[in-house]
DNA sequence: GAGTGCGCATGAT
DNA sequence: ATCATGCGCACTC
């Protein structure tokens, strides 16, 4: 069990590794400290590439925890949702023959925002709905997903 | 453990 | 505004 702790646009975050180093968990931390690890390089790193921009899809070991069947296989279909794309907590739900409101109670105990971009699931009324890092958060992810793409390709 | 009630990061009316 | 919905959790037995 290591953790580190790093500044982003979207706030402080606490990130825990587990014994052979992947990414057990990412939440929000308010402990503004900054405090990395020799062993939480590599992934700050790349977390910092998406920041800027740098970086469209993490590839990076992680190790998903305590979640239940239905909530893996939510996770997992999010995970396949292409960069600077959204879908709705709908379309997700159609897929699995469940309802919207499941999906975003699993996509709630998502033990790893960002890394699982369940950021890209927003409500069918264009809204974004709930996010675990805070609804400010969501949105600055979307619109900065967005616009990296459109600077990709003018 | 089986059963039930309830709170949601929703959606359709 | 109101209802249907599925899942997980917190209760009860």
């Amino acid at each position: 069990m290591y953790f580190a702790c790093v500044k982003t646009p979207v706030g402080f975050l606490e990130i825990l590794f587990d014994n052979s180093l992947a990414v057990t968990k990412i939440s929000l931390t308010n402990l503004e400290k900054t405090c990395i690890p020799g062993i939480a390089l590599n992934f700050v790193e790349q977390l910092n590439a998406y920041f800027v921009g740098k970086l469209s899809e993490f590839n990076y070991p992680v190790n998903i925890q305590n979640v239940s069947e239905f909530d893996r296989a939510v996770l997992d279909l999010t995970l396949k949702i292409p960069y600077a794309h959204t879908v709705t907590y709908n379309w997700i739900a159609n897929k699995l023959n469940t309802s919207p409101r499941a999906v975003g109670q699993a996509l709630k105990r998502n033990p790893l925002p960002i890394v699982i971009p369940c950021h890209r699931v927003i409500k069918s009324d264009g809204t974004t709905g709930g996010y675990s890092l805070g609804i400010e958060a969501k949105q600055w992810l979307i619109k900065h997903e967005k616009s990296v793409l459109l600077i990709k390709s003018y």
